[in-house]
DNA sequence: CAGTATCCTGTAGGATACTG
DNA sequence: CAGTATCCTACAGGATACTG
């Protein structure tokens, strides 16, 4: 494995560690991002897949990765409504990291 | 490749991507990790490496991923002081995780 | 050099109630 | 069902000055 150091000389504001904490780096963010997975679930499911998070929180987070490109929803024009969410191509890019997070977390907290 | 959604079940507390993002969510947890590396720093040394941060903000972090057991000190008993910080091998356990941070920020951030 | 000590602020995040 | 709309607050994070 190459040294990790090669790929970035100073943390300044285009250290590519920055710009994904900026982008991901939420409470919330990635957890959402991992629950979705590969899967495509509703509001409710989503809701009930991370029972801690406020409902304000859940949208809000999910606007913003709506907005970021990460997460894209389809709106079905039905009563009750219903309201799908999946990861993009880019957001599909962030597992790797959730996993990590993840593996990390089993092997190493209590 | 498995499955990462198998790993967990429910994202309540005991959820491992939680668990870690308690450790390591913070602005610069992961950034200061990422920048010590496999090397030995000076306090001075990373302060020049996240030009950035506060004072205080490194030092809060760098006490705490002490308290962690992700970072060692050691102060040398000299004048003017001469303090070092290296990973311990928890904090080596989670370069993975920045290195991740840091590619999916190189390839697609602009 | 490697920190402390203060003071200050924005905003991430939360609780609760309401709505198309 | 899938959200809005309000109101609220703790604390992460910062600026500045000082010290052993």
């Amino acid at each position: 494995m190459e040294k990790s150091q090669k790929i970035i000389k100073q943390s300044d504001e285009n250290c590519p560690v920055r710009k994904s904490l900026a982008l991901l780096g939420g409470k919330w963010t990635l957890l959402i991002l991992f629950q979705i997975n590969d899967r495509v679930l509703r509001y409710g499911e989503l809701k009930r897949c991370i029972p801690d998070i406020s409902e304000k929180m859940l949208i809000q987070e999910l606007n913003s990765l709506v907005e970021n490109k990460l997460v894209s929803k389809k709106a079905y024009p039905e009563i009750p409504p219903r309201v799908e969410y999946c990861l993009t191509e880019l957001g599909l890019k962030t597992l790797p990291i959730a996993d990590k997070l993840a593996s990390f977390g089993l092997q190493n907290l209590k």
